[in-house]
Order: C-alpha cells, then structure tokens, then sequence
DNA sequence: GAGTTTATGTCAGCGTTGTTGACATTCCAA
DNA sequence: TTGGAATGTCAACAACGCTGACATAAACTC
C-alpha cells in the first residue's frame, strides 16, 4: 500500500525527498520531459518516412562504428526481427553500410555512410540544442544529479552498457 | 578517455558541462534510464492485454479524478481517437468510470473504478520501488538537480501541465 | 430560433515498432 | 562431422500512434 511517511530521514532541508508525492512528481517530470526530450528528433524524421527506432540505429551505429548487429541488438533491447527490419531500411537508402567480418564472417560489422552521418549530424544537433538549453537554464550541479538519478534508475545490464560507451571516446 | 568529471567544481567559470560529449552522455542516459523506468510496469502491464497508453491515462485520471476527456487528451499529448480506444477497453473492463457532466452535459468526467484504483496501485508501486531506490542510491541533492533538468527539457505547454500537477495536493 | 462551435464518440484505414515462431544459411569450434 | 552461434528472412500479430470523415448532443452566439 501507499505510504506517505518520508522513507528516509537524511540531513534538514531533505526530510521529504522519498515521500510518495516525491516520487509522483519524479515520475511525471520523467514522462514529460521524455516527450520534449524527443520531440525535436521526431519532427525531423517525421519528413521522412522514418522513426525513433531509425534514430536509435543510427545513434548507436554512430557511436560504436564497426559494432555488430548482436552488440546493437544488445544495446537497444529488441528483437533482432524488429531491428532487422530497421537495419534493412537504413542500407537500403544508402544510411548505414553493413561489412562482413573478416575475423569472423559470420558477423556484420555496422557504419555510416556520408548521408547516414549526415543525418545522425542532424537528429542529434537537434537534441543537443535541448539538453544544452536544459542543462544552461538548471545549471552544472543539477546536471550532476540529473545524471547520478538517471545511473541509478537503469537496469543493471543497461547501466554495464551505458558506462561502456562514456568511458569510450570515439 | 573522456572527462567524468562534475563542472560545478569550476562554478561558473566552466562550460564542461556543456560539451557535446556531456551532452551526448546525457542524451544516452535519458535513452537507457527511460527504459528502466517503464520497465516493471511494462512487466505488470503485458499480463494483461493492456499497454503504456493504458497506464499513462490510468495514472492522470487517478492524478486528477473527475478530469474530462478533452483535459486528458491535452495532457497525454495524443489524439482523440487514440486515447478513445484506451479509454473503450478501461471502461469496458470496468476500470474506469465515465459520468455525464451536470454542468456540461457534453462533457465526460473520468474517475477510477476500486478494480481502477487497485490496478493502479500495483502499478505505481512498482515504479515507485525503482525510484525510491534511484533517489536513495543518488541522495537529495542529486534529486533536486534531476527534477530541475527534467523541468528545463520539457516544452512549454508540457511544463505547464507538470507544474499544475505538482503543486495540487491530491 | 437559427447557425456555429465545442466536446465527445466512432468507423475506417494506415504506419511504426514491438512481439513470437519457424526456417535457412553460413561458419566457427569441439 | 556435428553442434551451435550469428545472421537473415518470412509470416502473423498487437499496441498505439496518426489522419480523415462523420454523428450527436449540448452550449454558445447572433
């Protein structure tokens, strides 16, 4: 059931932090910011005939080149079905270029073409324009918390995943 | 390697924080985070023959009982003919309780049935428990800094409706 | 009172993106 | 050589967005 007593007690001005209405209002913050987190990605694929699923290739194709299907398909958490059928579009319009390995010429090792970093370029330009606005306006401590929660809210292979690829410079 | 660092350390004065590279690690974290938050509610959700939408509108309607279609409709952010079709199922299974308005009669106002407010409950519980457990690993300060960056991404309609909600007291 | 607008519901159709299940191919490894 | 891993593909389906069109009732406006 419901409970409205403050979880935790921690320093003076932080008694309420894990309140339940604490935790709503964590909750619906998440939900509305996520919308405006990709609303501006969404309006520019929208012009074309693609979608957050295409974003999320390209994005995570663009970060890791050369990484294969099984790896994308480990990071994006979907079925290899739902992601072919992205993948498939993408080479097909000349977006990404799909390499058979050469240790391993079972695997498919993944890049973008020009156009495809072009479009990456774009989808992400547009949303950096967001979150730098955002992280101006809460300023550099709040941005740190913002990350810390966010760490913390992922599930465990997730979080393997994203400390991976941050503590990767490509 | 790139530079984990926290800005605020520099105050002002530096603007690491508003590096492409911090900014993309954002961006990443708002993708993986976002995935657990949905997670065990998604869990719940697929037992039955129910989805997100069904969640989303059972929540706001708990948020705000009595709150009419047009009301849900612009807090949701979809169109009528989707969130109708949710709405037909929560009716139809007894979960939500659509009654004539007295004033405007044109007017439908949404309440949970006790089936509706104890779906609910799971629900909200179990994604309360990962909060919980986010806020706690994060500690207060870091909580703050969230909800201010999460506040600052939303558009400004969304934020609107957020803070509307936040500061009424259920 | 007539006409317009508003709130809602509903039907039909479509697109993206997720799912499961089944099956083929290629190729590494034991 | 056989088993299993990596990949691709086909089929079917579901959730949930969308647009467009149309119906109804109520409220508002002139």
């Amino acid at each position: 059931m419901s409970d409205t007593r403050p979880a935790q007690v921690f320093g003076g001005e932080s008694l309420l932090f894990l309140t339940d209405e604490q935790l709503r209002q964590g909750i619906e913050a998440m939900f509305f910011a996520y919308r405006g987190f990709t609303a501006d990605p969404d309006r520019i694929l929208a012009q074309m005939a693609y979608g957050r699923a295409h974003h999320r290739a390209i994005h995570f194709i663009n970060r890791a080149p050369g990484t294969t299907v099984n790896n994308l398909l480990a990071i994006l958490g979907v079925t290899k079905q739902s992601l072919n059928r992205v993948l498939r579009t993408l080479i097909d319009d000349g977006l990404v270029e799909s390499r058979v390995g050469t240790v391993d010429k079972r695997e498919r090792h993944l890049f973008l073409t020009e156009n495809g970093r072009a479009l990456e370029a774009r989808l992400s330009e547009a949303q950096r324009v967001r979150m730098r606005a955002a992280y101006k306006d809460a300023g550099p401590e709040a941005v740190s918390g913002f990350r810390k929660v966010l760490e913390a809210m992922m599930d465990a292979d997730m979080r393997h995943a994203y400390t991976k690829l941050r503590d990767t410079t490509s």
